[in-house]
DNA sequence: AATGAATGAGTATTCATTCAT
DNA sequence: AATGAATGAATACTCATTCAT
């Protein structure tokens, strides 16, 4: 064993166990592995960590944290900022906006959220991974993915959602709509950062024009189904 | 229908082999289990099979065969149907149609494909899921879904791409094209298989009802996303 | 490995078990240690045991058959028997004999059964040696000895202090006596077995001898305690 | 006592140590447990102790210490009083005492020092308990429990042998009054202390009462024992 | 006196696979 | 076609002990 360059022994620890349970999946992963990779002593990992388990559970955890996070500034900069300047107001069931400029400032946020989420996902592109393996186990994580919906999804939180329904009354948060959402957006988002490389490699681009390119399909779609909407709910209502 | 190989000792090592795979996964699926779970002899199953890996093979490699047979029965009910009816014939680079009613005919037999198709991943949801895990290990498997992607790609068997291409000769199948067709086609319809049951008891969906909205919105997306791609197209010039 | 001699694999592991865990405990016997007295596979010992533990609880339970086995004996060759002679009944709180000799036989029996408690103890030695080890320790089988009082103590199974009882309709079953039982019969008597090598090489006894040593102090404690016995009541009213 | 050695923390280390011993085994003691419940870092244990070992090591011999004080206050207090005060004397093979008086005393001396035996049994229970455990192993403390026996020994060390000796010339001090001091005097008197908790538990009596029911018993058997020994002599010589 | 980090050797248990019948 | 027994190589996890500060 060398001598370690790089952070602390957790550190290295945690860098390890992404990595491997990224490449081979957290059951095939040893234990052994991860000690060689990081360069510590085996039973260490034990002094930081209860179990292989454990690990993972960490990393799920942070993860988490850090989605949370992403939102809460969204929330911070977006919404918190333009009540302070008189731009929207918070209805009981509903985003009010002062102004037709108002609105679309909002809409021009909501789209760097989405910017934000794919070097979000990007730059965790390995637990994102690891993320979608468990939630295809029916184990611990399986509800990973499901939960990452949340704050995409039609509920009282959801932001996104809300300036939708206010800029068009009429348009009801329908189920084919979240149905949208999930397997036409979070699924997509996550599923191009577990694949990035792959595809990077397979369609011979570079990373900045990767993910210029799933932006623009994202942005067309995105604007599009909205347009195309009455058709959906036209279906829906039969 | 081949006739059959082995007993019907090994059709249940073949189900129970399936039904653990997708559900805990590959890894961390145990011979012990499969062999409980067929109420067969442990040893027995290595006289059916070489290994564990090669139950894994087995059954990636029959899903494979019958999603050849499905792209198969498509080219043969339409694409061969219609040339022998003298409503279409191929060029060397595209497929050409003598008449408005012909396209309008074979559009309606696309859609009738994605229809089959989603009946296809559900009918196999289980190794599906398995696929899907194993696309994501850096393993034997994972280019699986990224052979499924092939018969949907832009390329020579792909007849789908040849008709859109036909009707508007200036729409070229630029990149942004393939990964919309990877990332907001394939993907969705791959993990609408593989987390089925899941959404489904979330949205208080049945069957028949969750099956139909995914359809509608798959079609809303698609069609719009065609009107669409002159604004894909710019973005992709500059 | 040399060829094992001897019976069958699992027969094996269970002998090399009692011999470790009854020269160096339990807790620091090692399974590699088993198996390599037992000339057997480590992993076979997983076959046919679910765990370390489940060898020793395996053990335990088959000498409490066994000890249960030895009362039953006692009862059926002693109490039916006189019973179906006539020599004795049962009455709702004691035992009743027709004629004096009837009794003695009885109390002879009773002796006899105390010879075969030690016959018993010394022929399992191993076993209580390991039992003695486990009940000093708050765990699992901790309850080992108490449970082996059982058939020894102050309740409706128990023939000898019924026949006391009889003998003597005043002489209640004290309290006293029970401690007498436990701390002056049960506890000797296995200790008696668990020691006994040892003692047998510091005394420079026989193994024969050494048991009717035992004996012979164990019936003068038993007789004269009952003697005694009026002394102990006297104090015990206090 | 002697200025004590280390601190205070030291002294936790001891007693979580001997909690811990007694109530697990050593084997099954961990080093961990040890530091968690003395509140203490793991290291500081080896600032301390050389080894796990050690710590019992030390606790052992100092039960031995405290043991050997007993014995000699004993003998303080009562034959070299009763020598001075010229009640008795040491004869090259035995004691002798000047009158009748002088040995009632001294076997009124004698009980006290049971009763002392009992009551320093009961404070060190937990150490008792620890040695009963590692006699039953064949290690490095097998012999603690018949080190323990030496003073109670037919030696020349063992003033309460002589003394019955002396109070009876023909009495000889047969091999089964070795037997009976050793499994009906020692172990139920070490076994009374190391089961005690369990027993007052099960007998609903308190720490007084079961102390004096004890007491009681051990009296009437060693009082009766000597009564009853020439039946032990008469089989002895057979 | 005290501690957080580190470690070598081990420890029970598992697992895919094979063998003999 | 079927099975009970057997096995080598792992595998996650533990533990007493040491080190550097």
């Amino acid at each position: 064993m060398e001598k370690p360059i790089g952070g602390e022994a957790r550190e290295r620890i945690i860098n390890a166990s992404l990595a491997l349970f990224s490449q081979k999946g957290y059951d095939a992963t040893r234990v052994n592995d991860i000690a060689d990779l990081a360069c510590v002593n085996k039973a260490l990992i034990y002094y930081y960590f209860k179990s292989k388990q454990d690990i993972l559970d960490y990393m799920v955890e942070n993860l988490n944290k850090k989605a949370v996070s992403i939102a809460m500034d969204f929330i911070q900069s977006s919404i918190v900022k333009m009540i302070k300047e008189g731009l929207m107001d918070i209805y009981p069931d509903r985003l009010h906006f002062t102004s037709g400029e108002a609105k679309n400032l909002f809409l021009e946020n909501s789209m760097k959220l989405y910017e934000n989420l794919v070097d979000f996902v990007l730059e965790n592109k390995e637990i994102i991974r690891i993320l979608l393996l468990e939630s295809l186990k029916r184990g611990k994580h399986q509800n990973s993915l499901f939960g990452f919906l949340k704050f995409m999804k039609k509920d009282d939180e959801n932001p996104i959602f809300k300036t939708i329904c206010d800029a068009d009354p009429d348009f009801m948060c329908s189920q084919d709509l979240i149905l949208f959402e999930f397997f036409f957006s979070i699924i997509p988002i996550v599923n191009f950062a577990a694949y990035f490389d792959e595809y990077m490699h397979a369609s011979n681009l570079n990373e900045k024009e990767l993910k210029k390119a799933f932006l623009r399909v994202y942005e067309v779609i995105t604007s599009s189904f909205v347009s195309g909407s009455d058709i959906l709910l036209k279906n829906n209502k039969i």
